[in-house]
DNA sequence: TTTTGATATGATAACGATACCATGGTATCG
DNA sequence: CGATACCATGGTATCGTTATCATATCAAAA
């Protein structure tokens, strides 16, 4: 491999006049420039990334800790983001915590000693050490997603207290009571405040109950576990809210397996909408995100952020959640 | 941030001693390692990556380039590969090359410039210089999903011959003998592959028509598209084969714009399974590749090239493919 | 006693780029 | 005509490691 030094002897200039063409910094007359230029091809020179990063401190990457990118909703964000850092010549690591705390401690950790430039995080917990932690080093973060608490940062994510509080007062505008809450774990923001929002819609309509609130999992298995819990529930629940698209494919699957048909007999909303590519025949009402936008508008905040551009001030970019009204849920059967 | 020197003086030792203990690498006394550790704790000090790699030409990243991580085919290979890469301390860009062999050859410049240690690759073209470009450079890849031609190369993937072939031969036997294939564009070896398949079995049963094959891309809407196109045949088709997931969303989006049911007015099979976590009811009939485990075993080969420790001959391994015959199948209408 | 080899540490020189400072020429201006 | 600013280039140090070679000790082998 051919280095600075080499098409600086091969164009009789300075390595730091070859430098200063590939990063068209300084002055260059157009005749020196086009003899290093003329060197540069006639070598196949490259300039070393990893030299460069060492002295200048920038690496031109980007890290994506994510949970599982297995979960569309998450791929589709990880499609944005790297859409949006390739554009501007960034490139992107991954990573997965199953939202395990220590797995992203690890991962971050790893990424800080990797000197990426910044990092977009779907925090595993609202709280824990791992946004101080990067702030101490100095890398900007951008939080996706999700809340965390006491920490200042940029956040890109969306309203989960009004998706879900107009989910479910389209169901008691349906002549809902019993409706359960099938959500993910507590400590975990998109799921507190799904709850919060199921609960302000119910306790607004005089129908708040604890009993009708189940924790588990963002999992298909849990979907389903919490499904079943939620059939035996008494009185029976009408119809059942499942706070993310994984706990609404596990929780349709116990449905259909204890005979119960949807709507017919029990009404089913979810949060995250089934990408279009994936559904033949959509038919969950959802409360929708954007999630390419989402990892896209992060993305542009996090470059901004690195390049020194953006407002000294934290911003929160709340991005609009539509609802997406199908053939889930019908009115209760006793109710007319 | 600390440097190896400030551990170095802190611990009255040399540099070099406590680059000794941290790679454990020569010999160190207990106590000096002792010493060492202490110091590095005491300063909080992690070593800074990309001087290493620097010197020792090593980055511990490997790089996935793939046409679309949105298609859950390659998330779930996505996955495979971050689970194995991350096991064995290395880290994983990805990018997206949307099939196009200029993005690919863009993306494989910039990697190589960052000197990854390793690159799998699902190739957008079966004919590209992309591979002996990469090769020259010294760097090893594996080749996913997809055979290349000319280059000797390890590959990790699924017949697709045998798939097809299999898939056909079901509806063979159900009495097709009109099935039209809406393959995936031309030059990209699982599509040449899926309708060699096709055409092998049409061939034994002495149904062979060239009218019948219908090239296309692996999207949704070419899938509708060539579905569409498939329906004015004449005469007409009774069994359409999908040679990917996406193609058979859209095949089957069209076919129920055109008011026909799948299987009772036509049949429809399909390489590559939705994943568990997608669907509620499956009901395609499809020849699934297990993408988890190609991605592990793609990425455990490129390590084992890495360290050095695989046989100098080129590897191909071949995974099994699992023919699952689901409801999007019957008899032929009038054939009995 | 001498030789050998394992053990333990250090000095020095890279790896390949850029930051920073210095130098000299030329054009502009009051 | 000297001061000033812009242009164009180069020298040197340095980023923080590790590769390589050298040195020294000590116990076991010959």
């Amino acid at each position: 491999m051919a280095t600075i030094r080499d098409v600086a002897r091969l164009a009789g200039v300075a390595p730091v006049t070859v430098s200063r063409v590939i990063n068209n910094s300084g002055y260059i007359s157009q005749e020196t420039r086009a003899r290093v230029k003329a060197a540069i091809t006639e070598l196949g020179y490259t300039p070393n990334i990893i030299a460069r990063s060492l002295r200048s401190k920038r690496t031109n990457t980007l890290a994506l800790v994510l949970t599982d990118i297995t979960n569309p909703f998450f791929t589709a964000i990880a499609r944005g983001v790297e859409d949006t850092a390739s554009d501007a010549g960034f490139t992107v690591i991954y990573c997965n915590t199953d939202e395990s705390v220590d797995e992203e401690a690890k991962n971050l950790q790893l990424l800080l000693q990797k000197q990426v430039d910044g990092i977009l995080l779907v925090p595993a917990r609202s709280m824990s050490r791992s946004t101080e932690l990067i702030k101490e080093q100095g890398t900007p973060v951008v939080i996706l997603d999700r809340r965390v608490s006491d920490v200042d940062t940029d956040v890109v994510r969306c309203d989960s207290v009004e998706g879900a509080y107009k989910l479910i007062k389209l169901l008691i505008d349906q002549g809902h009571r019993r409706i359960a809450v099938l959500s993910g774990p507590q400590g975990v923001s998109t799921a507190d405040d799904r709850v919060t929002g199921y609960q302000r819609a119910m306790t607004e309509a005089g129908l708040s109950d604890d009993g009708l609130v189940l924790y588990g999992t963002y999992t298909l298995t849990s979907g389903y576990e919490m499904a079943k819990r939620a059939l035996t529930l008494s009185p029976q629940a009408t119809a059942l809210f499942a706070a993310n698209n994984f706990i609404a494919i596990g929780a349709l699957k116990a449905l259909s397996d204890s005979g119960l048909k949807v709507p017919g007999d029990i009404s089913l909303v979810a949060f995250d909408d089934l990408p279009q590519t994936w559904i033949v025949e959509p038919f969950l009402t959802v409360a929708a995100q954007p999630p390419y936008e989402m990892g896209c508008k992060a993305t542009e905040l996090l470059l901004n952020r690195i390049r020194g551009e953006a407002p000294s001030e934290c911003q929160e970019i709340v991005l609009p959640i539509e609802l997406i009204v199908r053939h889930s849920n019908g009115p209760v059967k006793g109710s007319g």
